[in-house]
DNA sequence: TCAATACGCAACCACTGGTTGCATGAAATT
DNA sequence: AATTTCATGCAACCAGTGGTTGCGTATTGA
């Protein structure tokens, strides 16, 4: 199995984004939020935030429902899990591949310096 | 503490290339590679790879040294391992958002679905 | 009715992933 | 020794995207 696999890529730039994975956390902490309720909570503009939860939705790790005059968005919790799954799996496929070429029990070590 | 931390950020953006993941690939695989090498296992040019190459050896993923006409790079197993153990943070903390909303038994089943 | 507020659209800028083209330097061949 | 080959590096250019500002529109509330 190969590590970056091409289903992934739409799913890893939606998360790769650091505003969007910002994003996610605030939703996450939050429940729910709009585009400029969002956006005074980040350091970037209304429109940003609108931009980045357009890409989330397409992606299905956000979903937004118009309400009035607002449209509020949630995290989808399936996809989202899915995506840490994701996550996850690259991780330990690496992680895996550091340990088989037995170089793991240093660089673990270094790594748990900061 | 903060899933997404401004100090991540430049690996995180290292990491979130596909280009850049499956050349880490190639990297953990082969044990060493040049830009052209690498270059005839993807598809993109030498230059795309050479840019690649150079923002991964910035972040210090990777470390080239030249060796007569051609620059070997090798990955760094001690970087490598830290992303890996941030990639694996990220996740458990939205994981762990996700159980704590207890929303958790459905989503998980969901994603076990591909 | 009218002001405030939330949204969407469009234009614009900077950066980045990708390309092509060319120049340079080391290796190998003759 | 001279030449050809091959790997690299640099520069210009293009498309996409994250970000901004500006404006128009619709819903809410005074």
């Amino acid at each position: 199995m190969t590590v970056a696999g091409a289903v992934d890529d739409d799913l890893w730039s939606a998360i790769g984004d650091p505003t969007r994975r910002r994003l996610l956390d605030l939703l996450l902490l939050e429940e729910a939020g709009t585009a400029t309720s969002l956006s005074q909570q980040l350091p970037v503009t209304r429109q940003a935030v609108a931009k980045h939860l357009g890409v989330l939705d397409r992606v299905g790790l956000v979903h937004g429902t118009p309400a009035g005059r607002e449209k509020r968005y949630r995290v989808d919790d399936a996809q989202l899990a899915r995506a840490v799954a994701q996550l996850a799996s690259v991780g330990s496929a690496w992680d895996a591949r550091l340990r088989r070429i037995k170089r793991i029990a240093e660089a673990i070590q270094v790594a748990r310096q900061d």
